[in-house]
RNA sequence: GGAGAGGUGGCAGAGUGGCCGAUUGCGCCGCCUUGCUAAGGCGGUGUACCGGAAACGGUACCGGGGGUUCGAAUCCCCCCCUCUCCGCCA
Protein backbone atom coordinates (compact mmCIF):
# COMPACT_ATOMS: atom_id res chain seq x y z
CA UNK A 1 0.00 0.00 0.00
CA UNK A 2 0.69 3.38 -0.28
CA UNK A 3 2.40 5.67 2.09
CA UNK A 4 -0.78 7.69 4.18
CA UNK A 5 1.65 10.78 4.10
CA UNK A 6 2.21 10.79 0.88
CA UNK A 7 -1.22 10.24 -0.34
CA UNK A 8 -2.50 12.88 1.85
CA UNK A 9 0.13 15.36 0.49
CA UNK A 10 -0.65 14.10 -3.06
CA UNK A 11 -4.10 12.92 -3.57
CA UNK A 12 -4.35 14.02 -7.17
CA UNK A 13 -1.49 11.55 -8.14
CA UNK A 14 -3.08 9.22 -6.22
CA UNK A 15 -6.26 9.49 -8.13
CA UNK A 16 -4.37 9.53 -11.56
CA UNK A 17 -2.27 6.48 -10.63
CA UNK A 18 -5.81 4.62 -10.47
CA UNK A 19 -6.85 6.11 -13.42
CA UNK A 20 -4.40 5.53 -15.45
CA UNK A 21 -4.33 2.18 -14.05
CA UNK A 22 -8.02 2.02 -15.86
CA UNK A 23 -9.74 0.99 -12.19
CA UNK A 24 -11.82 3.93 -11.86
CA UNK A 25 -13.64 2.28 -8.65
CA UNK A 26 -10.41 2.24 -6.84
CA UNK A 27 -10.11 6.36 -7.65
CA UNK A 28 -13.10 6.25 -4.69
CA UNK A 29 -10.56 4.46 -2.57
CA UNK A 30 -8.37 7.42 -2.86
CA UNK A 31 -11.31 9.93 -1.66
CA UNK A 32 -12.41 7.98 1.04
CA UNK A 33 -8.67 7.43 2.60
CA UNK A 34 -9.10 11.09 2.90
CA UNK A 35 -12.04 11.57 4.09
CA UNK A 36 -11.81 9.39 6.69
CA UNK A 37 -7.91 10.30 7.32
CA UNK A 38 -9.25 13.95 7.99
CA UNK A 39 -11.52 12.71 10.74
CA UNK A 40 -9.39 10.20 12.33
CA UNK A 41 -6.81 13.50 12.87
CA UNK A 42 -9.49 15.74 13.76
CA UNK A 43 -10.31 13.51 16.60
CA UNK A 44 -6.88 12.59 17.72
CA UNK A 45 -5.78 15.44 19.70
CA UNK A 46 -9.44 15.15 21.12
CA UNK A 47 -8.75 11.69 22.07
CA UNK A 48 -5.05 11.85 23.25
CA UNK A 49 -6.56 14.45 25.84
CA UNK A 50 -8.85 13.00 27.64
CA UNK A 51 -6.80 9.53 28.01
CA UNK A 52 -4.43 11.90 28.78
CA UNK A 53 -6.17 13.16 31.72
CA UNK A 54 -8.01 9.82 32.47
CA UNK A 55 -4.88 8.43 32.86
CA UNK A 56 -3.13 10.62 35.42
CA UNK A 57 -5.90 10.70 37.38
CA UNK A 58 -5.52 6.84 37.56
CA UNK A 59 -2.66 7.41 39.10
CA UNK A 60 -3.66 9.64 42.12
CA UNK A 61 -5.90 7.16 43.31
CA UNK A 62 -3.45 4.93 44.54
CA UNK A 63 -1.93 7.53 47.00
CA UNK A 64 -5.16 9.09 47.94
CA UNK A 65 -7.32 8.82 51.34
CA UNK A 66 -10.07 6.30 51.41
CA UNK A 67 -12.28 9.36 52.19
CA UNK A 68 -11.41 11.24 48.90
CA UNK A 69 -11.82 8.37 46.85
CA UNK A 70 -15.48 7.88 46.17
CA UNK A 71 -15.56 10.97 44.56
CA UNK A 72 -12.28 10.23 42.55
CA UNK A 73 -14.20 7.45 41.53
CA UNK A 74 -16.69 9.22 40.34
CA UNK A 75 -15.06 11.79 38.17
CA UNK A 76 -13.75 8.86 36.54
CA UNK A 77 -16.35 6.59 35.99
CA UNK A 78 -17.98 9.68 33.84
CA UNK A 79 -14.65 9.86 31.56
CA UNK A 80 -14.57 6.09 30.79
CA UNK A 81 -18.13 6.54 29.58
CA UNK A 82 -17.34 9.74 27.72
CA UNK A 83 -14.10 8.23 25.85
CA UNK A 84 -15.65 5.31 25.02
CA UNK A 85 -18.01 6.60 22.28
CA UNK A 86 -14.56 8.50 21.11
CA UNK A 87 -12.72 5.51 20.80
CA UNK A 88 -15.70 3.38 18.77
CA UNK A 89 -14.94 5.79 16.80
CA UNK A 90 -11.60 5.73 16.03
CA UNK A 91 -11.28 2.24 16.01
CA UNK A 92 -13.96 2.07 13.02
CA UNK A 93 -11.99 4.79 11.26
CA UNK A 94 -8.80 2.98 11.92
CA UNK A 95 -10.17 0.27 10.36
CA UNK A 96 -11.67 1.75 7.33
CA UNK A 97 -8.44 3.94 6.49
CA UNK A 98 -6.52 0.04 6.62
CA UNK A 99 -9.12 -1.28 4.14
CA UNK A 100 -9.50 1.74 1.70
CA UNK A 101 -5.87 2.57 1.98
CA UNK A 102 -5.69 -1.32 1.02
CA UNK A 103 -7.36 -0.47 -2.49
CA UNK A 104 -5.53 2.56 -3.88
CA UNK A 105 -3.15 1.04 -6.40
CA UNK A 106 0.29 1.69 -6.46
CA UNK A 107 1.64 4.49 -8.96
CA UNK A 108 2.53 3.58 -12.33
CA UNK A 109 5.73 5.40 -12.73
CA UNK A 110 6.08 7.98 -15.43
CA UNK A 111 7.29 5.77 -17.92
CA UNK A 112 4.76 3.32 -18.32
CA UNK A 113 2.69 4.06 -21.01
CA UNK A 114 -0.94 5.16 -21.55
CA UNK A 115 -3.00 2.46 -22.57
CA UNK A 116 -6.05 -0.27 -21.79
CA UNK A 117 -5.02 -3.53 -22.02
CA UNK A 118 -2.29 -5.76 -23.46
CA UNK A 119 -2.91 -4.69 -27.06
CA UNK A 120 -1.18 -1.61 -26.15
CA UNK A 121 1.73 -2.77 -24.86
CA UNK A 122 5.06 -1.01 -25.90
CA UNK A 123 7.66 -3.10 -27.58
CA UNK A 124 11.14 -2.26 -26.26
CA UNK A 125 12.97 -4.62 -27.90
CA UNK A 126 12.58 -7.71 -30.24
CA UNK A 127 15.60 -10.13 -30.15
CA UNK A 128 16.41 -13.68 -32.49
CA UNK A 129 14.42 -14.12 -35.11
CA UNK A 130 11.80 -15.95 -36.41
CA UNK A 131 12.43 -19.27 -38.57
CA UNK A 132 11.52 -20.16 -41.73
CA UNK A 133 10.62 -23.40 -41.56
CA UNK A 134 10.22 -24.38 -45.36
CA UNK A 135 7.35 -26.61 -43.93
CA UNK A 136 3.87 -26.33 -42.63
CA UNK A 137 4.93 -26.01 -38.62
CA UNK A 138 3.14 -28.04 -36.19
CA UNK A 139 1.33 -26.83 -33.04
CA UNK A 140 3.29 -27.74 -29.69
CA UNK A 141 -0.06 -30.11 -28.60
CA UNK A 142 0.07 -32.07 -32.12
CA UNK A 143 3.70 -32.23 -31.77
CA UNK A 144 3.29 -33.56 -28.13
CA UNK A 145 0.55 -35.90 -28.78
CA UNK A 146 1.29 -37.51 -31.83
CA UNK A 147 5.24 -38.20 -29.72
CA UNK A 148 3.01 -39.25 -27.03
CA UNK A 149 4.02 -36.78 -24.54
CA UNK A 150 0.86 -35.31 -23.49
CA UNK A 151 -2.50 -36.55 -22.53
CA UNK A 152 -5.41 -34.13 -22.44
CA UNK A 153 -8.62 -36.42 -22.69
CA UNK A 154 -7.38 -38.13 -19.24
CA UNK A 155 -6.16 -35.01 -17.30
CA UNK A 156 -9.56 -33.53 -18.22
CA UNK A 157 -11.32 -36.94 -17.01
CA UNK A 158 -9.48 -36.88 -13.80
CA UNK A 159 -9.05 -33.01 -12.54
CA UNK A 160 -10.79 -30.84 -15.18
CA UNK A 161 -10.31 -28.76 -18.03
CA UNK A 162 -7.38 -26.47 -18.43
CA UNK A 163 -5.25 -29.80 -17.26
CA UNK A 164 -2.41 -31.65 -18.95
CA UNK A 165 -0.38 -35.15 -18.42
CA UNK A 166 3.20 -34.74 -19.27
CA UNK A 167 4.84 -38.10 -20.53
CA UNK A 168 8.34 -39.09 -21.49
CA UNK A 169 11.00 -36.78 -22.58
CA UNK A 170 8.28 -34.05 -22.42
CA UNK A 171 7.80 -34.64 -18.65
CA UNK A 172 11.99 -34.43 -19.04
CA UNK A 173 12.12 -31.60 -21.11
CA UNK A 174 9.55 -29.72 -18.26
CA UNK A 175 11.80 -30.69 -15.66
CA UNK A 176 15.11 -29.91 -17.87
CA UNK A 177 13.92 -26.26 -18.68
CA UNK A 178 13.10 -25.94 -14.80
CA UNK A 179 16.44 -27.21 -13.19
CA UNK A 180 18.23 -25.23 -15.79
CA UNK A 181 16.44 -21.55 -15.00
CA UNK A 182 17.22 -22.72 -11.16
CA UNK A 183 21.42 -23.39 -12.22
CA UNK A 184 21.21 -20.05 -14.03
CA UNK A 185 20.27 -18.08 -10.93
CA UNK A 186 22.24 -19.71 -8.39
CA UNK A 187 24.90 -18.95 -10.59
CA UNK A 188 24.13 -15.23 -10.21
CA UNK A 189 24.55 -15.52 -6.32
CA UNK A 190 20.29 -15.93 -5.86
CA UNK A 191 19.60 -18.34 -2.54
CA UNK A 192 17.26 -21.22 -3.69
CA UNK A 193 14.64 -21.85 -2.09
CA UNK A 194 11.61 -24.13 -1.78
CA UNK A 195 8.66 -22.01 -0.61
CA UNK A 196 5.09 -23.96 0.69
CA UNK A 197 2.74 -23.91 -1.48
CA UNK A 198 -0.45 -23.15 0.62
CA UNK A 199 -0.15 -19.42 2.43
CA UNK A 200 -2.25 -17.50 4.57
CA UNK A 201 -4.56 -14.90 4.06
CA UNK A 202 -1.88 -12.42 5.10
CA UNK A 203 0.33 -13.22 2.61
CA UNK A 204 -2.07 -12.83 -0.54
CA UNK A 205 -2.34 -9.46 1.17
CA UNK A 206 1.08 -8.46 1.48
CA UNK A 207 1.79 -8.99 -1.82
CA UNK A 208 -1.20 -7.32 -3.07
CA UNK A 209 -3.24 -10.34 -4.54
CA UNK A 210 -5.82 -9.65 -2.05
CA UNK A 211 -7.81 -7.77 -2.19
CA UNK A 212 -8.97 -7.97 -6.08
CA UNK A 213 -7.43 -11.75 -7.17
CA UNK A 214 -9.70 -13.87 -4.81
CA UNK A 215 -11.17 -15.03 -8.27
CA UNK A 216 -8.05 -16.10 -9.23
CA UNK A 217 -7.08 -17.94 -6.39
CA UNK A 218 -7.69 -21.99 -4.99
CA UNK A 219 -8.68 -21.59 -1.23
CA UNK A 220 -9.07 -24.12 1.01
CA UNK A 221 -11.81 -22.51 3.71
CA UNK A 222 -11.77 -25.02 6.03
CA UNK A 223 -7.96 -24.42 6.68
CA UNK A 224 -7.61 -20.73 5.55
CA UNK A 225 -5.19 -21.33 3.33
CA UNK A 226 -4.40 -20.40 -0.37
CA UNK A 227 -3.08 -22.19 -3.04
CA UNK A 228 -0.40 -20.25 -4.62
CA UNK A 229 -0.68 -18.65 -7.96
CA UNK A 230 3.31 -17.72 -8.26
CA UNK A 231 6.09 -18.08 -5.56
CA UNK A 232 6.24 -14.54 -5.31
CA UNK A 233 3.71 -14.64 -2.94
CA UNK A 234 5.51 -16.73 0.16
CA UNK A 235 9.15 -15.37 -1.04
CA UNK A 236 8.07 -12.00 -1.04
CA UNK A 237 6.89 -12.43 2.15
CA UNK A 238 9.62 -14.79 3.66
CA UNK A 239 10.55 -11.16 5.69
CA UNK A 240 7.68 -9.76 6.63
CA UNK A 241 7.49 -8.54 9.86
CA UNK A 242 10.90 -7.98 10.38
CA UNK A 243 13.16 -5.46 10.52
CA UNK A 244 16.37 -6.40 8.49
CA UNK A 245 19.66 -5.06 8.60
CA UNK A 246 20.82 -3.34 5.96
CA UNK A 247 24.18 -4.73 5.29
CA UNK A 248 22.00 -8.00 4.69
CA UNK A 249 20.39 -6.47 1.51
CA UNK A 250 19.76 -7.01 -1.30
CA UNK A 251 18.11 -10.55 -0.76
CA UNK A 252 18.02 -12.39 -3.98
CA UNK A 253 15.94 -15.41 -4.04
CA UNK A 254 15.34 -17.75 -6.54
CA UNK A 255 12.13 -20.09 -6.25
CA UNK A 256 10.90 -23.17 -8.03
CA UNK A 257 7.49 -23.88 -7.15
CA UNK A 258 4.24 -25.27 -8.52
CA UNK A 259 1.78 -22.65 -9.09
CA UNK A 260 -2.34 -23.08 -8.90
CA UNK A 261 -4.25 -20.25 -10.91
CA UNK A 262 -8.20 -20.95 -11.05
CA UNK A 263 -8.25 -18.38 -14.36
CA UNK A 264 -11.84 -17.94 -13.67
CA UNK A 265 -13.23 -15.62 -16.74
CA UNK A 266 -10.86 -16.63 -19.53
CA UNK A 267 -13.13 -19.52 -20.80
CA UNK A 268 -12.93 -20.03 -24.51
CA UNK A 269 -9.56 -18.12 -24.37
CA UNK A 270 -6.72 -19.96 -25.09
CA UNK A 271 -8.35 -23.48 -24.61
CA UNK A 272 -6.03 -25.60 -26.61
CA UNK A 273 -2.52 -26.62 -25.69
CA UNK A 274 -0.68 -26.34 -22.64
CA UNK A 275 -0.81 -22.22 -22.77
CA UNK A 276 -3.25 -21.94 -20.06
CA UNK A 277 -3.85 -24.27 -17.73
CA UNK A 278 -4.65 -24.54 -13.70
CA UNK A 279 -1.25 -25.98 -12.74
CA UNK A 280 2.24 -25.10 -13.75
CA UNK A 281 5.93 -25.09 -11.84
CA UNK A 282 7.60 -21.78 -12.29
CA UNK A 283 11.02 -20.64 -11.15
CA UNK A 284 10.88 -17.29 -9.55
CA UNK A 285 13.59 -14.83 -8.95
CA UNK A 286 12.51 -12.21 -5.92
CA UNK A 287 15.13 -9.20 -4.73
CA UNK A 288 14.48 -7.55 -1.99
CA UNK A 289 16.31 -4.59 -1.21
CA UNK A 290 16.94 -0.72 -0.10
CA UNK A 291 14.45 1.82 -0.58
CA UNK A 292 16.54 3.68 -3.63
CA UNK A 293 14.35 3.83 -6.42
CA UNK A 294 17.46 4.05 -9.05
CA UNK A 295 18.48 0.62 -7.81
CA UNK A 296 15.15 -0.82 -8.14
CA UNK A 297 15.35 0.27 -11.53
CA UNK A 298 19.05 -1.01 -12.19
CA UNK A 299 17.80 -4.34 -10.38
CA UNK A 300 14.56 -4.79 -12.42
CA UNK A 301 16.25 -4.43 -15.79
CA UNK A 302 18.78 -7.30 -14.67
CA UNK A 303 15.79 -9.51 -13.58
CA UNK A 304 15.03 -8.94 -17.19
CA UNK A 305 18.63 -9.98 -18.64
CA UNK A 306 18.29 -13.08 -16.49
CA UNK A 307 15.54 -14.14 -18.28
CA UNK A 308 16.62 -12.77 -21.95
CA UNK A 309 19.77 -14.80 -20.89
CA UNK A 310 17.62 -17.69 -20.38
CA UNK A 311 15.65 -17.47 -23.94
CA UNK A 312 18.57 -17.27 -25.55
CA UNK A 313 20.01 -20.52 -24.01
CA UNK A 314 17.08 -22.26 -25.13
CA UNK A 315 17.94 -20.62 -29.11
CA UNK A 316 13.95 -18.58 -28.80
CA UNK A 317 13.07 -15.52 -30.52
CA UNK A 318 11.49 -12.78 -28.11
CA UNK A 319 10.49 -9.56 -27.96
CA UNK A 320 10.08 -7.15 -24.29
CA UNK A 321 7.06 -4.82 -23.88
CA UNK A 322 6.77 -2.38 -21.35
CA UNK A 323 3.13 -3.06 -20.23
CA UNK A 324 0.64 -0.20 -20.20
CA UNK A 325 -1.15 1.72 -17.66
CA UNK A 326 -4.34 -0.73 -18.10
CA UNK A 327 -3.08 -3.95 -18.18
CA UNK A 328 -0.81 -3.36 -14.91
CA UNK A 329 -1.81 -4.98 -11.75
CA UNK A 330 -2.56 -2.91 -8.53
CA UNK A 331 1.06 -3.71 -6.94
CA UNK A 332 2.98 -3.00 -9.46
CA UNK A 333 4.91 0.25 -10.08
CA UNK A 334 5.93 -0.47 -13.80
CA UNK A 335 6.19 -4.11 -15.45
CA UNK A 336 7.99 -5.43 -18.36
CA UNK A 337 6.94 -8.76 -19.70
CA UNK A 338 8.45 -10.89 -22.57
CA UNK A 339 6.82 -12.98 -24.66
CA UNK A 340 8.55 -15.48 -26.80
CA UNK A 341 7.82 -16.60 -30.32
CA UNK A 342 4.77 -18.72 -30.66
CA UNK A 343 4.32 -20.20 -34.31
CA UNK A 344 1.14 -21.94 -33.63
CA UNK A 345 -0.03 -18.28 -32.70
CA UNK A 346 1.80 -16.78 -35.07
CA UNK A 347 2.71 -14.10 -32.37
CA UNK A 348 4.55 -13.69 -29.44
CA UNK A 349 2.96 -14.70 -26.52
CA UNK A 350 3.55 -13.98 -22.62
CA UNK A 351 6.39 -16.32 -21.29
CA UNK A 352 7.83 -13.59 -18.08
CA UNK A 353 6.36 -11.28 -16.29
CA UNK A 354 8.81 -8.61 -14.18
CA UNK A 355 7.50 -6.22 -11.76
CA UNK A 356 8.98 -3.51 -9.61
CA UNK A 357 7.08 -2.75 -6.72
CA UNK A 358 8.79 0.12 -4.50
CA UNK A 359 7.85 -0.09 -1.14
CA UNK A 360 4.22 -1.33 -2.08
CA UNK A 361 4.04 -4.89 -1.18
CA UNK A 362 7.06 -4.04 1.66
CA UNK A 363 4.68 -1.48 3.27
CA UNK A 364 1.71 -4.20 3.26
CA UNK A 365 4.37 -6.74 4.11
CA UNK A 366 5.83 -4.98 7.60
CA UNK A 367 9.36 -5.80 5.58
CA UNK A 368 11.23 -2.73 6.85
CA UNK A 369 14.96 -2.60 7.37
CA UNK A 370 17.75 -0.59 9.84
CA UNK A 371 19.68 2.32 7.64
CA UNK A 372 23.48 1.64 7.93
CA UNK A 373 24.04 5.21 9.01
CA UNK A 374 21.39 5.70 11.62
CA UNK A 375 18.54 7.15 11.40
CA UNK A 376 14.61 5.90 11.05
CA UNK A 377 14.01 2.38 9.69
CA UNK A 378 12.56 2.40 5.97
CA UNK A 379 10.56 -0.23 4.06
CA UNK A 380 12.12 -2.18 1.90
CA UNK A 381 11.86 -2.70 -2.30
CA UNK A 382 10.77 -5.46 -4.02
CA UNK A 383 11.21 -7.07 -7.28
CA UNK A 384 10.34 -10.39 -9.12
CA UNK A 385 10.46 -11.69 -12.63
CA UNK A 386 9.86 -15.15 -14.20
CA UNK A 387 12.92 -17.19 -14.93
CA UNK A 388 10.82 -20.29 -16.81
CA UNK A 389 7.30 -21.50 -16.43
CA UNK A 390 6.83 -24.70 -17.66
CA UNK A 391 4.80 -25.83 -19.66
CA UNK A 392 3.96 -22.34 -21.02
CA UNK A 393 7.74 -22.38 -22.22
CA UNK A 394 7.82 -25.57 -23.57
CA UNK A 395 5.23 -24.30 -26.33
CA UNK A 396 8.04 -22.37 -27.89
CA UNK A 397 10.75 -24.67 -27.44
CA UNK A 398 8.45 -27.72 -29.37
CA UNK A 399 7.00 -25.40 -31.79
CA UNK A 400 9.96 -23.79 -32.77
CA UNK A 401 12.64 -26.34 -32.77
CA UNK A 402 10.49 -29.19 -34.17
CA UNK A 403 11.27 -30.60 -37.59
CA UNK A 404 9.66 -31.79 -40.36
CA UNK A 405 9.79 -35.52 -39.03
CA UNK A 406 8.35 -34.26 -36.02
CA UNK A 407 11.42 -34.65 -34.34
CA UNK A 408 12.39 -32.11 -31.90
CA UNK A 409 15.79 -29.85 -31.60
CA UNK A 410 17.63 -29.57 -28.29
CA UNK A 411 19.24 -26.48 -27.51
CA UNK A 412 22.81 -27.49 -26.64
CA UNK A 413 22.26 -25.67 -23.12
CA UNK A 414 19.72 -27.70 -22.59
CA UNK A 415 21.58 -30.78 -23.34
CA UNK A 416 23.88 -31.92 -20.12
CA UNK A 417 20.20 -32.20 -18.35
CA UNK A 418 18.95 -34.41 -21.18
CA UNK A 419 21.47 -37.06 -20.94
CA UNK A 420 23.21 -35.13 -23.80
CA UNK A 421 20.60 -35.85 -26.60
CA UNK A 422 20.16 -33.20 -29.22
CA UNK A 423 16.67 -34.77 -30.72
CA UNK A 424 13.64 -35.55 -29.02
CA UNK A 425 11.37 -37.83 -30.38
CA UNK A 426 11.10 -40.45 -33.05
CA UNK A 427 10.24 -39.78 -36.71
CA UNK A 428 6.49 -39.79 -37.35
CA UNK A 429 5.71 -37.48 -40.15
C1' G B 1 -6.45 -36.36 17.10
C1' G B 2 -5.20 -36.38 22.98
C1' A B 3 -2.24 -33.92 27.03
C1' G B 4 0.89 -30.02 28.64
C1' A B 5 3.99 -25.45 28.20
C1' G B 6 4.54 -20.87 26.09
C1' G B 7 3.99 -16.22 22.77
C1' U B 8 7.24 -9.44 25.91
C1' G B 9 11.73 -4.41 22.43
C1' G B 10 17.08 -6.09 16.82
C1' C B 11 17.97 -10.92 19.69
C1' A B 12 17.87 -13.51 24.50
C1' G B 13 15.04 -13.18 28.74
C1' A B 14 12.62 -10.86 33.63
C1' G B 15 8.14 -8.94 35.00
C1' U B 16 1.52 -11.66 37.79
C1' G B 17 -3.17 -5.16 39.03
C1' G B 18 -0.92 1.36 39.90
C1' C B 19 6.20 2.83 41.35
C1' C B 20 6.17 -0.77 33.75
C1' G B 21 7.11 1.45 27.52
C1' A B 22 8.64 -2.27 30.53
C1' U B 23 14.76 -5.04 35.09
C1' U B 24 18.86 -7.37 32.90
C1' G B 25 22.15 -9.57 29.26
C1' C B 26 23.73 -9.55 24.13
C1' G B 27 23.96 -6.54 19.90
C1' C B 28 24.38 -1.50 18.16
C1' C B 29 26.00 3.98 18.73
C1' G B 30 29.02 7.71 21.42
C1' C B 31 32.76 9.03 24.90
C1' C B 32 36.70 7.43 28.10
C1' U B 33 40.52 4.06 29.70
C1' U B 34 44.15 0.58 28.57
C1' G B 35 51.35 -1.73 26.45
C1' C B 36 49.69 -5.06 22.53
C1' U B 37 43.73 -8.10 16.21
C1' A B 38 41.24 -8.23 22.70
C1' A B 39 39.41 -6.39 27.42
C1' G B 40 37.24 -2.68 30.76
C1' G B 41 34.39 1.92 32.41
C1' C B 42 30.43 5.56 31.56
C1' G B 43 26.28 7.14 28.78
C1' G B 44 22.78 6.29 24.95
C1' U B 45 19.78 2.98 21.98
C1' G B 46 11.76 0.40 20.26
C1' U B 47 7.73 1.52 16.65
C1' A B 48 3.59 4.37 15.00
C1' C B 49 0.52 8.56 15.36
C1' C B 50 -0.63 13.79 17.19
C1' G B 51 1.46 18.73 18.52
C1' G B 52 6.17 21.51 17.90
C1' A B 53 11.15 25.00 13.73
C1' A B 54 13.57 22.21 17.41
C1' A B 55 14.32 20.75 22.31
C1' C B 56 10.55 18.23 23.85
C1' G B 57 5.52 16.92 25.19
C1' G B 58 1.11 13.69 24.51
C1' U B 59 -1.23 9.02 22.99
C1' A B 60 -1.21 3.96 21.40
C1' C B 61 1.40 -0.64 21.12
C1' C B 62 3.95 -6.66 25.67
C1' G B 63 0.59 -12.72 19.46
C1' G B 64 -4.83 -10.94 17.70
C1' G B 65 -9.83 -9.69 19.33
C1' G B 66 -13.37 -8.93 23.27
C1' G B 67 -14.21 -8.25 28.70
C1' U B 68 -13.44 -6.96 34.17
C1' U B 69 -11.35 -2.41 36.63
C1' C B 70 -10.79 4.40 38.36
C1' G B 71 -6.29 1.77 36.39
C1' A B 72 -4.20 -4.41 32.68
C1' A B 73 2.00 -6.96 29.86
C1' U B 74 -0.15 -8.75 34.56
C1' C B 75 -7.11 -11.09 35.89
C1' C B 76 -11.32 -13.49 32.62
C1' C B 77 -13.25 -15.26 27.62
C1' C B 78 -12.50 -16.39 22.34
C1' C B 79 -9.09 -16.97 18.32
C1' C B 80 -4.20 -17.57 16.04
C1' C B 81 0.71 -19.31 16.37
C1' U B 82 5.11 -21.95 18.44
C1' C B 83 7.24 -25.83 21.36
C1' U B 84 7.18 -30.73 24.22
C1' C B 85 5.02 -35.63 25.06
C1' C B 86 1.51 -39.45 23.25
C1' G B 87 -1.18 -41.39 19.02
C1' C B 88 -1.40 -41.71 13.66
C1' C B 89 1.17 -41.48 9.17
C1' A B 90 4.32 -39.98 4.47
Amino acid sequence: MLDLKWLRENPDAARAAAIKKRMPDRVAAVDRVLELDAELRALTPTLDGMRSEQKSASKEIGRLAPAEREQFLARQKERKVELAALEEREKALRADIDHQLALVPNVPDAEVPEGKDDTENVEVRRVGTVRDFGFAPRAHYDIAEAQGWVDFKRAADMAGSRNYILFGDLALLHDAVLRFAVDLMVGRGFVPVDPPLLVRDSAMFGTGFVPGGEEQTYRCEKDGLNLIGTAEVPVTSLHGGELLDEAELPKKYVARSACFRREAGTYGKDTRGLYRVHQFQKVEQVIIDVADKARSIAHHHTIVENAEDLLRAFELPYRVVAVCGGDLGVPQAMKYDIETWMPSRNAYGETHSASRFYDYQARRLAMRYRQKDGGKPLVCHTLNNTVAASPRILIPLLENHQQADGTVHVPAALRPLLGGRGVLGRPIW
